[in-house]
DNA sequence: ATGGTTGCCAAGCAA
């Protein structure tokens, strides 16, 4: 049985909560990281998800926006839930699980979306954002003979040419903008990070995993952009079997605008 | 160039 773990923007967890369940019953990942949970704690719901198989939740949660939230079917221990930018938002939980005899550090984030205007003078939204992802810095990839790291989330950046539907018209859209796509590679590469989807989809391939809700009809337009990623430590990207972009979610009823991404390593 | 949709929670704000 290989280990799996899954990432989605859920954009509300009640709401959402049946086909949180259709992907937990149909694909059965070890571990589901979710992102704009928009549920405070007291309102979350852990009994159908232990009903799932997923006894093992931990939560970081704020009324009405933001929030993230990690489940698991082995057991998972809160490690912190960091602030940014010293705002008090809640967009990151860090936890520790074993799997194949390795101690694996993750990471779930939820990075600001940046607003409208990509010009950190005039816009405090794009200026967090850019904030944020200088601060992720001080988050790298952690490994050893027996440990490993993971970072997943909505990190609302789509780095590469083909991570988006046109690189030339969204050069200045918030979320592929340069002064985004530089320092957002610049503090993976300097974290050790590896991004898995890229490791498996060669660069040349359009990959995406969100479509606005604005579209008239977003699977003929097809106008997606890469916004969520899963990276890991070099010692586990090697370990990595498979990916999985559930595009179909897009199209079921009452969908996130995000779908799951799901990776597969080789270990137990 | 503009407006297009969704969710929170009950008016705009954020995405």
């Amino acid at each position: 049985m290989p280990f799996t773990i899954a990432t989605w923007n859920i954009n509300s967890i009640r709401l959402r909560l049946p086909i949180v369940e259709r992907v937990l019953r149909e694909r059965q990942p070890d571990v589901l990281c979710l992102q704009e949970t928009k549920c405070i704690d007291e309102l979350f719901p852990f009994e159908p998800l232990a009903a799932a198989g997923y006894p093992h939740v931990l939560i970081n949660g704020q009324k009405g926006y933001h929030g993230v939230a990690t489940i698991s079917r082995r057991p998972i221990a809160l490690l912190e839930t960091r602030q940014f930018c010293g705002i008090a938002d809640s967009r990151h939980l860090s936890a520790r699980l074993s799997a194949g005899g390795l101690d694996i550090l993750l990471h779930n984030f939820y990075v600001p979306a940046g607003g409208d205007e990509p010009d950190p003078e005039i816009n405090p939204k794009f200026r967090h954002k850019l904030g944020f992802v200088d601060e992720m810095r001080a988050i790298p990839a952690t490994s050893g003979d027996s440990a490993a790291s993971i970072l997943v989330g909505d990190l609302n950046i789509a780095p590469l040419e083909h991570d988006v539907w046109s690189h030339k018209q969204l050069l200045k859209v918030v979320s592929h903008t340069p002064v985004e796509t530089e320092s957002f590679e610049a503090m993976r590469l300097g974290g050790n990070w590896v991004d898995l989807m890229r490791q498996l989809v060669p660069a040349d391939e359009k990959l995406y995993t969100w479509w606005s809700y604005r579209a008239r009809d977003w699977a003929a337009s097809d106008r997606g952009r890469r916004l969520d990623h899963i990276w890991s430590s070099a010692n586990l990207s090697g370990r990595l079997t498979g990916i999985d972009v559930l595009r179909e979610a897009r199209g079921w009823e009452r969908p996130s605008d995000h779908v799951p991404v799901i990776a597969r390593f080789d270990l137990d």
